[in-house]
RNA sequence: GCGCCUCUAGCUCAAUUGGCAGAGCAACGGACUCUUAAUCCGCAGGUUCUGGGUUCGAGUCCCAGGGGGCGUACCA
């Protein structure tokens, strides 16, 4: 049967709303064919999900964003070719449009009755199994498009997703921030401790990084008098896979001129409880049966107290490597640490050990040494540690705040201890920046910036039990036979590449 | 990176101790006037991830490689 199919279809609605409509009229089909023929009303699409052709009357099931609606085509209300070919001619999988009038079948199910029927588009490849659907991981990694068409857990994650993002956009431009881009390809890697990913401009014959965080940005931003400002994008970081991490994930990053890192904490508790309600109508999340419970005040916890109370070790007597390496081998917390230069990488070792996984309901963990951050404010009354915080939930981190260093002189000290570090091997730490050096002294505010996971707390929010579960596309392996070229690999072809778009 | 598990038809899964590779759904042909994963009849569908090995005989056992999952290490 020769489809030919319009560009175009205009419809009176989405499948839910019309159902809704024909709901609401609720006539039997004698009742509304005892005038005669009836009369169109209405036009729907959608992606055709059930197609039971019973003789001289067919049911398919629709399906579009809002849901899934019924039509129906009766061989006596249309023409009988047209009737057969489209009983027998349209498959699963196909896009159709269906020009019909309301009813109520016997069961009770809102129908479209069809007056015409358009074939939009034909589906070459079969869809999955009606009923069992899509559940190879891989298969939902690498064809999400039928992941999201047959797995309604899948859909609704991404909606989710969407709904905070847009939600949190929102409450920012609400309090008076302003959303900003910074760029994501930097002649240094900094604003965090990872390794970055790396990449070559042709036409300055130069290296550069994909970014690993824009919080030097945000700072000259600031610098420049944008008071509030927020930037949500991609951060990357060359880094192993696994259910709390990928290499590229979404981060909000905020910054407040004259707040410190306790008008954060009261800002994120009151958004992330505000988010929750908004979006899935509870501050309460389940999490493997656990309930986790936002809605209340979060508890705070000193960082070291709690490694001392883990482990024995006090980081406020144990300042220096070679002890905290001793201490840690022979408390047999690890084994391994020869490869291990820096106090900040075995502290957030044995942090990650033995602390972090016992942190189950929201809380913030504040005052982390200072030896972890060299961009934030040592605190006034202690400066072995930060005035610091991080939101752990779950075990995971998904919130880092800080009150910002804008000293100068005291930054460029602390990025030189890492460039120190780096040289004895350490290669996750952070790049000196003279640039940015160079505009703080031009003169920074006081501020306090936060960085929020926005992966994380969707996979929260949703259940999702690792990551890539929320992330629609997530970098997989090349798949077997292949032919696809890694964005990496692509290679312009001859001639003038620069006025693609 | 390392360790363990896994890969069978388009999809979801079977296949006894190593003994003729199967089912449901989808597809294809047909029947059917109230279906809801419609039902019924028929038909077809395979490099059992790839390559090697052991064996009279391998989906099954062994070796190497690839994809995926989980754990672990690094990171948020």
């Amino acid at each position: 049967m020769p489809f030919s199919p319009p560009g175009r279809y205009v419809t009176t609605g989405m499948l839910a709303d019309v159902q809704a409509l024909v709901a609401a009229d609720g006539r039997p089909h004698e009742e509304v064919a005892a005038d005669g023929a009836p009369e169109a009303t209405d036009r729907v699409a959608g992606r055709v999900m059930l197609w039971r052709h019973m003789g001289k009357r067919l049911f398919g099931t629709l399906q579009d964003g809002t849901g899934r609606m019924q039509v129906s085509l009766f061989r006596d209300e249309m023409d009988p070719d047209t009737y057969r070919a489209l009983a027998k001619g349209v498959r699963m999988g196909d896009f159709v449009g269906v020009e019909g009038y309301r009813y109520i079948t016997g069961k009770g199910e809102p129908t479209l009755g069809a007056r015409e029927v358009t074939v939009l588009q034909r589906a070459l490849e079969p869809m999955p199994d009606k009923w069992a659907g899509v559940h190879d991981a891989d298969l939902r990694y690498r064809k999400r498009y039928l992941d999201l068409l047959v797995n309604p857990e899948s859909r609704q994650r991404f909606q989710v997703r969407s709904a905070m993002i847009s939600f949190i956009r929102r409450w920012l431009d609400d309090q008076g921030f302003m959303e900003v881009e910074t760029p994501m390809l930097t002649a240094a890697a900094s604003g965090a401790a990872a390794r970055p990913f790396s990449t070559h401009h042709n036409a300055l014959d130069r290296d550069f990084f994909l970014r690993i965080s824009p919080e030097t940005y945000l700072k000259r931003v600031v610098a420049g008098g944008f008071d509030r400002v927020y930037e949500i994008g991609r951060n990357f970081r060359n880094e192993g896979i696994d259910a709390s991490h990928l290499q590229e994930f979404t981060m909000l990053e905020w910054y407040a001129a004259y707040w410190d890192y306790t008008d954060n904490m009261e800002a994120i508790r009151t958004l992330l409880t505000a988010t929750l309600e908004a979006t899935t109508g509870s501050t309460t999340v389940d999490h493997d049966g656990v309930a986790l419970e936002f809605g209340v005040q979060w508890p705070v916890y000193d960082y070291r107290t709690l490694v001392r109370d883990a482990t024995g070790i006090d980081l406020a007597v144990v300042r220096d490597v070679d002890t905290l390496k001793a201490e840690i081998t022979s408390r047999g917390i690890a084994d391994d640490l020869g490869d291990t230069v820096s106090y900040a990488a075995l502290v957030d070792l044995l942090y990650k050990r033995t602390v972090r996984p016992g942190l189950v309901q929201p809380c913030f963990l504040i005052h982390h040494p200072a030896e972890l951050v060299p961009l934030a404010r040592r605190n006034d009354d202690d400066p072995s540690v930060l005035d610091m915080f991080q939101v752990v939930v779950a075990g995971w981190e998904i919130v880092k705040a800080y009150s910002e260093l804008v000293d100068p002189i005291e930054q460029e000290q602390r990025l030189l201890e890492q460039v120190e570090l780096r040289a004895a091997g350490d290669d996750e730490t952070m790049m000196m920046e003279d640039d940015f050096i160079e505009a703080m002294r031009h003169g920074m505010p006081p501020m306090s910036g936060l960085g929020l996971g926005i992966d994380r707390l969707v996979a929260l929010a949703t259940g999702a039990p690792t990551l890539r579960d929320v992330v629609l596309f997530p970098l997989l392996r090349e798949a077997p036979g292949d032919s696809a070229q890694a964005p990496g690999d692509a290679t312009p072809a001859v001639g003038d590449a620069d006025d693609a778009n």
